[in-house]
DNA sequence: TCAATAGTGTCTTTAAGACAGTATCCG
DNA sequence: CGGATACTGTCTTAAAGACACTATTGA
């Protein structure tokens, strides 16, 4: 019998099927607060997140009203939520290209009391100038950043507050055993910048030590100097720009590591 | 309004929902051919898939019939995907408690014949002797072992291919970078046991080299000696037993690691 | 000249890497 | 006592960590 012929058979109504498939997604951006000329930034990892509105697009009463939550929304037969993901959110800040990954999924019983909704959660790194633009829509009566500390003693929709941690803790990985700082930073940075981005995640002397990360960060295989690049938005002295190198991205096993 | 009301306005059939949420598991194990008395253990990492039978269970003609691929099957709505995963290699196996871990999700339109089915893809690693009791069931004709070369080979059902490919790219990276190595080991171990494990994915001449693993296993901040316990199951020289320190497990960030 | 940022000089300590050598035991 | 596995001794080299020091510039 062919594939065709089982295909015939197959009858879906068999299953109970899920009542949904989401894609949500942490939007994370890092503020930097300019302290003011030739002075390297202050830097805040913040989240972003929707207030829910009280009506929904068909004007009906809306799930969670009133709660913070994730932005998202129900993915479409003919794309993957991974796209789901990158069309809602150029929709919401009008850039693309940029990194989104997904980190879980979400499908605990009972999780949505609409029914059987399965989240696929992603996280996004947007520039700070992209969410100037970002905007209440049809389902969302407000927007708002919040530092990763703060975001966590709200009221949150659904399980967000667990899509939510395991997404703080997912990017503070990330952004220091991957390179993924580089989506934060200019094309050229100086060391005091990357370690400011670094410093939002974590308290690593050998990152906090100025002395110590100006000299790491020349032997680093991942980062190379732009020869002849200099700025002064840092400080008074010219200072050295660096680059991420592309498709470098060395991980020592923990086995070989040094402790 | 209350969320109640909104509760009771909610209506699934506004969406077109899933036909269907599937739970697949790539099971890896590592057959350990024993060389000979006092010889240390040749490793190889494998994989274990099922050949898809003609009928199913119902006695209707299967979906891929004949194809290898990874056993798995629908999630009920009463359990999320990890628990599905959970239940369904205690089936097969007898085996509970042991290392289960969501990788992925594959939901590209198409990917599936039958329509539109989510599949959230975990791996997990059992003991060679669980795999002895493997049995054939309804759904499949035959269960195998592949070595992680050749099951690239084999006729893949669905898109199974790139499902195992992802799964056999992050396998190899967490033997490497977090202590699931110790899930392919007895409680206690030999320096030279650890390290044919890590060789089935690994050519790092700092755990290939015998001497320089067998110094490095005594600094290793997530593993120490057992005092007194030595065994001469892998040398006629009796060998000094370690064992994996709970709740260790230090990775250095790329910033501040040796190059 | 001061304050602030960006480095460099240099010493100590630690560990990786290479290579040779020793230890243990069974058959 | 031969062969195989499991180590240890020792030298060289590289880099981390700490601390003091210099360099550059605008206000």
């Amino acid at each position: 019998m062919s594939n065709h012929d089982a295909l015939k058979q197959y009858d879906s109504s068999l299953f109970r099927t899920p009542d949904g498939y989401t894609s949500d997604i942490a939007v994370f951006t890092i503020l930097s607060s300019k302290l003011g000329d030739f002075k390297p930034p202050l830097m805040t990892l913040m989240v972003m997140l929707i207030k829910r509105s009280k009506l929904n697009a068909e004007g009906l009463p809306n799930i969670e009203a009133g709660k913070w939550a994730l932005p998202g929304g129900f993915v479409q037969p003919d794309e993957s939520a991974f796209e789901a993901a990158k069309r809602e959110l150029e929709e919401e800040t009008g850039v693309s290209s940029i990194h989104i990954k997904h980190y879980n999924v979400y499908d605990k019983p009972g999780r949505d009391p609409r029914g059987w909704i399965i989240s696929n959660a992603h996280y996004a790194i947007v520039p700070e100038h992209a969410l100037e633009k970002r905007k209440a829509n049809d389902d969302a009566d407000d927007v708002k950043l919040f530092s990763i500390d703060d975001v966590l003693t709200l009221d949150l929709a659904f399980d967000h507050r667990q899509i939510i941690e395991d997404a703080i803790k997912v990017i503070k990985h990330d952004l220091l055993h991957t390179t993924i700082a580089k989506s934060f930073l200019p094309d050229q940075f100086t060391y005091s910048e990357l370690q400011a981005v670094l410093k939002t995640v974590t308290n690593d002397s050998g990152i906090t030590s100025d002395q110590a990360f100006a000299r790491k960060i020349k032997s680093l295989p991942f980062i190379k100097e732009v020869p002849g690049q200099k700025t002064q938005r840092t400080s008074k002295t010219p200072t050295q720009l660096y680059q991420f190198i592309d498709d470098v991205n060395i991980v020592k096993p923990i086995y070989t590591a040094r402790y």
